[in-house]
DNA sequence: TCTGGGGTCCTAGGACCC
DNA sequence: TCTGGGGTCCTAGGACCC
């Protein structure tokens, strides 16, 4: 049975100055799935609930997902597929190719949750994985509670499990976030920074690139100063980050860290401001038909992406990136070139896209050259039904729109490319490696789960 | 021979995120 | 032999203007 919805919305105070802890909190809220990709692997084999389990990236390439179990036995996170193979045979690891028709639906899943619970415009979808909550009208007394609640709900409607971290601005809610991952039998999954001495607590807690704005880079820089914890970047002066952490990146983030929320949450209407499709060959290729292949085959798939988002896209970009001579020996050494050109008129129709994609593509080829991965890039979007005419264009845009949307209909019920532009090939000799797919248990008819 | 100051717009590239 | 894909934001610096 489901529980009721919270209601929170309307029990609440409007924000305020908070001092006494029934007063709204003004604080925000992160939920992650935990190790998402391989919970959704698991949602639909039940038998490797305490087993480990690794997903893999495109191509098989790298580790990008794995189980508590498989970190112990010290798989490594983003690690080449290839450098962990012992390991993970040695102790039985399950391995997956990555499903995303699978982890997106899911995702949805959680999402639509979250929605339900808060109210729509109190959810900022972050990532596949995660979503920011604004939950500045709960009370301090009453967060720890509500956190809980959400968690339980979500994993109840859902079967994913998350962890929830809350803070009074996102950095540290991400910092509540991963102490709540680190202890999940103490923290029951919930971890709340609502108190001078629990942000205290938290920082010293958290090593500098454990705190979210804070890469490689900035990590060598900072652990060279000897400041190494959350606690002592918190007490940098914000002009010594505005000179050496990227500018107001870096005082954004020091005034963050002492609890000023600077990171607003998104509106979600907000329109994105590119969609790419991009990806290594299953092998190198070199000849000029195999590029024009992936080019044609990118594009379709981009294009895809923007109408199922209701966007027009008003420039378009290609790269190709090459590794180098034909005879040289091998060393990964990839460079990257690319062109652009802006649209005419704002399009969304897979064929004026590819129409331009090629042409850019054929300027970047070179014979001879070891060519490793391509990329197709749709920027200056614009919400598709105002589209704007061009004086000097002919033609009627939406011309295309009923075949576009039959096209992406085939496909998305019957499988990719059932339907596709000659130009994308028959042979591809580039396509990518997907050895250890699970199935799309629900998006594909035919890969519906079964129970016998 | 002398050679300002202030502003905008654009792009490439760096750094970060999951 | 084998190292993903898809994003965002910011800054510096060049081109151009008056």
């Amino acid at each position: 049975m489901h529980p009721a919805p919270l209601h929170i919305i309307n029990s609440l105070a409007p924000a305020s100055i908070n001092k006494t802890p029934e007063e709204s909190s003004g604080m925000t809220a992160i939920v992650d799935c935990n190790s998402f990709y391989c919970s959704c692997e698991r949602l639909f084999r039940p038998d490797l609930d305490k087993q480990p389990v690794v997903v893999l990236s495109n191509n098989d390439g790298c580790i990008i997902s794995r189980t508590d179990e498989a970190k112990k036995l010290g798989v490594g996170m983003a690690a080449p597929y290839y450098q962990n193979r012992e390991i993970i045979e040695k102790n039985k690891v399950a391995v997956f190719s990555s499903n995303y028709n699978l982890y997106g639906d899911l995702s949805m899943r959680v999402m639509d949750t979250l929605r339900h619970l808060v109210g729509e415009d109190r959810v900022e979808v972050y990532s596949v994985d995660e979503a920011f909550l604004n939950l500045s009208m709960i009370p301090f007394n009453k967060m720890q509670e509500v956190c809980k609640q959400i968690k339980d709900t979500v994993e109840l409607w859902t079967g994913i499990k998350v962890s929830v971290g809350a803070g009074p601005s996102k950095v540290l809610s991400k910092v509540a976030n991963r102490l709540s991952k680190k202890d999940k039998e103490g923290s029951q999954g919930v971890w709340v920074l609502n108190s001078e001495e629990s942000i205290r607590f938290a920082l010293q807690k958290t090593s500098v690139e454990d705190i979210w704005g804070v890469g490689r880079q900035y990590a060598v820089k900072l652990r060279n100063l000897c400041i190494n914890d959350g606690w002592q970047l918190r007490n940098m002066p914000e002009e010594w980050a505005r000179k050496n952490m990227g500018g107001v990146v870096g005082t954004r983030l020091i005034r963050e860290l002492k609890g000023l929320p600077c990171i607003p949450m998104k509106d979600p209407l907000e329109t994105k401001k590119m969609i790419a499709t991009t990806r290594m060959f299953g092998k190198p290729v070199f000849e000029w038909t195999d590029i024009r292949e992936a080019v044609a085959t990118y594009t379709s798939r981009a294009a895809e992406k923007l109408r199922r988002q209701f966007y027009a896209a008003g420039y378009i970009s290609v790269f190709l990136v090459t590794n180098g001579r034909r005879d040289e020996k091998y060393i990964y050494n990839p460079q990257s070139r690319h062109r652009y050109t802006i649209l005419p008129i704002a399009s969304s129709d897979t064929h004026e896209l590819i129409r331009h994609a090629i042409p850019l593509a054929e300027m970047l080829y070179e014979p001879g050259l070891k060519y490793l991965k391509a990329g197709v890039m749709l920027g200056s979007l614009v919400p598709d039904n105002s589209v704007q005419a061009n004086l000097f264009t002919e033609g009627n845009p939406h011309a295309h729109h009923k075949l576009m949307e039959a096209i992406d209909n085939i496909n998305f019920s019957q499988r990719d490319d059932a339907v596709k532009y000659a130009a994308s090939g028959l042979k591809r000799n580039w396509k990518m490696r997907q050895e250890l797919r699970s199935k799309r248990f629900t998006t594909r008819w035919d890969e519906l789960y079964e129970i016998k």
